[in-house]
DNA sequence: ACCCAGAATGAATGAATATTCATTCTTCAT
DNA sequence: ATGAAGAATGAATATTCATTCATTCTGGGT
């Protein structure tokens, strides 16, 4: 998982060379991704194009549809990788069993879903650029709803054990998981959209709140 | 509120005459708008041109030029529309005084937010393709909160007014607000991107028992 | 030291698109 | 009826963009 955010054009490296570099085809690929996730943040998803992400990648313009067949296929690669860098990243912390505490672990997982790395306006941008596309565009709905599908089970477990645990009565995990999934979701579209009226502080205490209610021998 | 779901290209109503029709501005304005939304639906925000709009509408292309200055201009304008169309219908319930009773009132509010008037897909693309954008493009995140901030603070009221109600304890009106809004939207994007996992049904019931778990008493 | 497979380049191409505006057509005040 | 104001049209224009491919360059194998 290479970090998108470095923006350093890499090719001026040492000052005047502009020497043609070769690269092995995954580095390149991870480049130009990386490059698009970056141009997708700052142009939005419908004013992105090949010329734009070749550039911020410091390389030329031929090179993407060597690397990935088409624009298409680039923004659809894309996509693929952010939705699983997010998925995998929940998923380590509700499977690994680093976390013995089951509420510690939901503590964890709060921190990962609106911490620092994930809500950083770069990341969030290019989520909800595919999703406003996904309605008409069916590839992009699979790419998502299959990794969402792991995720959302994992969760449903997750909650099942701590209901189990704290003889919660009268909660249904899946209910339960499927409402917090949205509320995550709903916060991150707040604090893409409207940055003025809520912060990451207040979404962290929204989110803390929802859980301590369905929780409550469970969250501080 | 006009309806933009009523698909009919509206100039081949006599069969075979088609005979140049003249309208007043705000009617023809309302055309474009609504075939704009159309369009977005259908083929996605990034792929939207002005022969796709002006053709649905049923009209030429110079058209849309004449009655909005540019493409981004009619873009802004439908945003603006389908932005105030959804706020004003929360609003009318939250702050008409045609349902006495708050519970009901709650009810009212989630059934249209959950309802079939707003969760069409077509409704829903459309607000997504615009919050994707709305990262790169401050003049959509204007529209969007400038409205937004009038319905959050009516629900934040009527929250208020459920928990002096009802005597509810340690729960923060303006919190709680932030939550539901954000879960509202959350369950939106589900039945958009993944409506294989979530029907409709199974999102206003989740969205009843966050409801429940927050004021036991008003929601049955 | 020398090759050469294939990685990288970027000028050229052709297709798509927003916008313009000279022209045509409607309507309505007279 | 008639004319004028201006609404509507769509062919033409200029621009932008994805994609191609002939050419150049690189680095590892010999």
């Amino acid at each position: 998982m290479t970090d998108a955010s470095s923006a350093t054009p890499e090719v001026l490296a040492d000052a005047q060379t502009k020497r043609r570099q070769i690269l092995p085809k995954a580095e390149r690929r991870q480049q130009l991704i990386d490059a698009t996730i970056r141009c997708i943040a700052q142009h939005g998803l419908s004013a992105v194009t090949m010329q734009m992400v070749t550039r911020d990648a410091g390389l030329s313009v031929g090179i993407a549809n060597l690397h990935f067949e088409s624009k298409d296929n680039l923004l659809k690669e894309t996509l693929r990788y952010v939705a699983e860098e997010y998925h995998n990243g929940q998923i380590d912390i509700m499977e690994g069993a680093e976390i013995p505490d089951l509420g510690e672990r939901l503590d964890a997982l709060l921190d990962f879903q609106l911490g620092r790395g994930v809500t950083q306006r770069q990341k969030m941008s290019v989520w909800f650029a595919y999703y406003g596309e996904a309605g008409a565009r069916p590839v992009y709905q699979k790419i998502v709803s299959t990794v969402d599908k792991l995720a959302a089970q994992k969760l449903e477990t997750l909650f099942a054990s701590i209901i189990s645990d704290g003889g919660y009565q009268g909660v249904d995990a899946r209910e339960l998981a499927t409402g917090y999934s949205a509320l995550i979701d709903g916060l991150h579209l707040g604090l893409l959209v409207t940055p003025r009226e809520l912060s990451k502080r207040r979404a962290r205490s929204v989110a803390r709140d929802f859980l301590r209610r369905a929780f409550p021998d469970h969250i501080r």
